[in-house]
DNA sequence: TCCAAATAGTTGACAGCTCAAGTATTTGCC
DNA sequence: GGCAAATACTTGAGCTGTCAACTATTTGGA
């Protein structure tokens, strides 16, 4: 009864994930004002070129729906973190694009959160920690 | 800005999870009518002495709060997966019981999860499966 | 060229969870 | 023994996300 050791692997990644997400949500919001989804809205935005995305690609990066997405960024419009910009090719895309003030909110909540995963991973030295981005990498 | 690799490390657990999560409950919903969340609550009472446990026992064990238990464990019940049962010693307590059913629905769904995870985890050899779940234990 | 299918996004209804505040019971300390 | 603090649980209000249905626009084939 549930002996793969690949069953094991995913219970323990879910309640692990449920704990480090909590307490990372937990600092962002007490910090920055952010919650974890938020950031990595942030996130995927700098990654792109021009800083820019559509709403599908931030639906599929997050592994959210589109609708989930709209819901998502009205409060970070009104707080001016994202803004919406047109594009001309294709009336019916309304492109995400990030704001100077979403970029330094990014900027420090990217230490916060780099600092809090190291403290939440301490018992991984850095050695073991490169193994595992490459294992989680690999699924 | 964010280089950090346990930073990354967070960033790829929250998404992998989301993303084996979502298929292992739609999975888990299709065939046997229960999400994950559903499935954990099952996989800690068989885990228990006397297949029982206080609500903040599976609270803690899930991550979740105690009114979380309390409105996920409802409808539960009103299928026969798990019933109620006193604590003689301590009347606040309201202990949750594992029922014939409930055991036979999980030894069905584990088998699910199991097959589900192998192929979620196919690019995981079994020996480096291993070593990531020591590295999931450690954290 | 034109129209059916595909694509991008929004919205209403609702599920699942949290927090804060409540009840009921037990524990610990004077 | 008695009472304040702690513990176990429930409930109302609200947040975040989903699904299904909708609008608007673009694409691709006859």
């Amino acid at each position: 009864m549930s002996n793969s050791i690949y069953g094991e692997i995913t219970r323990s990644l879910w309640l692990n994930s449920a704990l480090i997400t909590k307490h990372l949500d937990n600092s962002l919001g007490a910090i920055h004002g952010i919650g974890l989804t938020e950031y990595m809205v942030l996130f995927n935005l700098m990654q792109a070129p021009e800083h820019a995305l559509r709403r599908i690609d931030i639906a599929e990066a997050l592994a959210r729906t589109a609708s989930g997405v709209t819901r998502m960024l009205m409060p970070m419009e009104k707080i001016g973190l994202v803004k919406k910009a047109c594009n001309e090719r294709d009336a019916r895309v309304s492109l995400v694009k990030i704001t100077p003030a979403g970029e330094e909110l990014f900027a420090n909540a990217s230490l916060t959160l780099d600092n809090k995963s190291e403290a939440l991973l301490k018992n991984i030295d850095s050695k073991s920690a490169s193994r595992f981005l490459d294992l989680l990498h690999a699924i």
